[in-house]
Order: C-alpha cells, then structure tokens, then sequence
DNA sequence: CACAATTATATTGTGCACAATGTAATTGTT
DNA sequence: AACAATTACATTGTGCACAATATAATTGTG
C-alpha cells in the first residue's frame, strides 16, 4: 500500500490531534474563567494592553475573519467580558474593549499559562525550540496562502 | 505585563494557527477529490486496508466520537463515498465501508501528500524530526486526558 | 463633485467538534 | 433466567470556522 497515504504519516493528522488535545486540557481551567478557548484567544489580545481594539485588528492578530468575530464577540458581550462599540471616526469599524468583568478576569487566567506548561511535560529548552520550529513552518505554509 | 500571558508566547495558539493554516493548504487539493479536510481523515482509515470498519474502529484511530462520527458518516454516505451497515453479528455496531467511487478517489488523492510536503518546506529529515517532537508532546498531553 | 472602488462589518448557510442525553443491544452478575 | 451494567451509536444543542454574499461608510479617481 503507499505509504505516503498512511494516515499515522501525515504531518497535518498530528496537528489536528494535537491541537484538539490541547484545546481540551484547557477546557476545565477556561470553565472557571467562564471562557471558551477561542473567547480566551480575544481576551490575550485584548490582555494585552488594555486598549479597545477594532475588531479588524483582532481579526489580523487571530487571523480569523468578521464571519467568525462577529458572532463570537456579539456572544462575549452578552457574558458582559467586552463591550462593541461603533467609531464615530469611521462608522464602519467597530471598537472593541474590555468591561469591568473582562479585566478582573484576568487574575483568574494569569496561572493558565504555568498550569498549561506543566501538562505539556516539556522542558523551556524544548518548548522554545519547538516554538521555533512552527514558527517557521507557519511562515512557510502562510506564504501559500492568499 | 504578565508575558505569561502573551499571546505571542503561547504554543497553543501556534498550534491553532497552523491547524488552521495547513486546513486550508488543503482545502483546494480535497475540493478536486470532493472532500472535505474531516472526511479525507476517514477516507484514509478506510483506504488502509479495504475491509470494513466499524464506527467504533474509526473514533478510536481518529479520536472522535459518535457526536462528530454519525453526521458526517450520513454526509459520506449521501456523497456516495461509503456505504453503512448494521452489524448482524452485533446488532448495535455499524459497519463502514467504501463505495466504488470512494475507492476511485484514492487515486486522485494518492498525491496530496507530496504536494502537501512540497508546500510545506520542509526538509524529509525536518518532517520526521518534526513528526517525532510532536508525537511526544502528544503523548503527554492526551495522559492527562480521560 | 460624481461615482466607482475599496473597506469594515454583518449575515447566511454548511460542516465540523463536543458535551450531554437517549436508546437499544449485549454482557456481566447473582 | 432476571436484571443491572456496559456498550455502540444517535440525537440535541452550542459554539466555532469559513465561504459567499450583502450593506453601509469611506476613499480614490477622473
């Protein structure tokens, strides 16, 4: 049988478990925050520094596109974590910032991180260098995209 | 600040972005084939040795469960790409095996995996090393899993 | 200035992914 | 054999992710 097709083989099959593995043992520490993990995702950015954001810079950072953040952050509204706000500069942009609730947070998720470090059972060294190795993976299959 | 909680720092949102990136890398190879990125998965179970399997046998390989699995085998089914049988043997079992088209297909897609290795950049060595780093990392995660 | 092109966001529709729950068949236990 | 437990799958409901399309605001161009 070829080889090439053989599922145990292909690069992208242990991505998608992997990030489905991941995805879930944040799960149970992203519950306490009331968070999903892609919620979770806009509130780093938002984190970040505390200044609103458009959503068309939140879309750039999580390369997710507005048919994807515009229901999304329509959903954290509602769970009071952020507030949308229209430009009176530009009517057609919308700003995007942190409610009281969406910052306080923060003190719950700033462990997160640690937490998730220990479960991967790396060493940093490792970490990094993987860090490194998909960073240069992920600039050479952006590169044939769009 | 907290670079703990960088976005920028955070492996799973490598991950998340690369997912997503290699999904879509795909996504014109498998439109040819008919497929979509979740249903080339079950295809190249399927593909592996002709004989039919059991939704049970595919979740196990691919780590999905009958919430994902019983959809999309209806959709499969529906494009003509598998046929699903109840078991006699065991009357709660559902066999799954491949039409003649979805056996077709496997030569449309028997050269996905070079084109998708050319676009990814890497060197073989690279690709196994890469292989091997991830397939620990997943390791240990999924031991903290159920 | 008129108006074509672009931009920022929203909406619709489809397909996962998964938690929770339901159901019928099978297996284990007494 | 009776029946409790388990198993295999299906269903329901929610939340992404994205292609395609729509809309209103802004910008660019003659």
């Amino acid at each position: 049988m070829n080889e090439q097709l053989h599922i145990e083989n292909q690069l992208c099959f242990r991505l998608y478990k992997l990030n489905k593995s991941i995805t879930k043992l944040y799960a149970p520490l992203l519950k306490e925050a009331g968070l999903t993990y892609p919620q979770y995702l806009v509130m780093l950015v938002l984190w970040q520094d505390e200044k609103a954001k458009t959503i068309k810079d939140i879309g750039a950072i999580l390369e997710l596109d507005s048919g994807t953040l515009s229901p999304l952050l329509k959903r954290m509204e509602k769970l009071d974590l952020i507030k949308r706000t229209r430009s009176t500069l530009d009517e057609r942009s919308v700003a995007i910032e942190l409610t009281a609730h969406g910052k306080e947070i923060k003190n719950k998720a700033k462990f997160i991180p640690a937490k998730l470090f220990m479960l991967t059972g790396l060493t940093k060294v490792e970490l990094t260098q993987l860090q490194q190795d998909l960073d240069e993976l992920l600039s050479n299959t952006n590169q044939h995209l769009k």
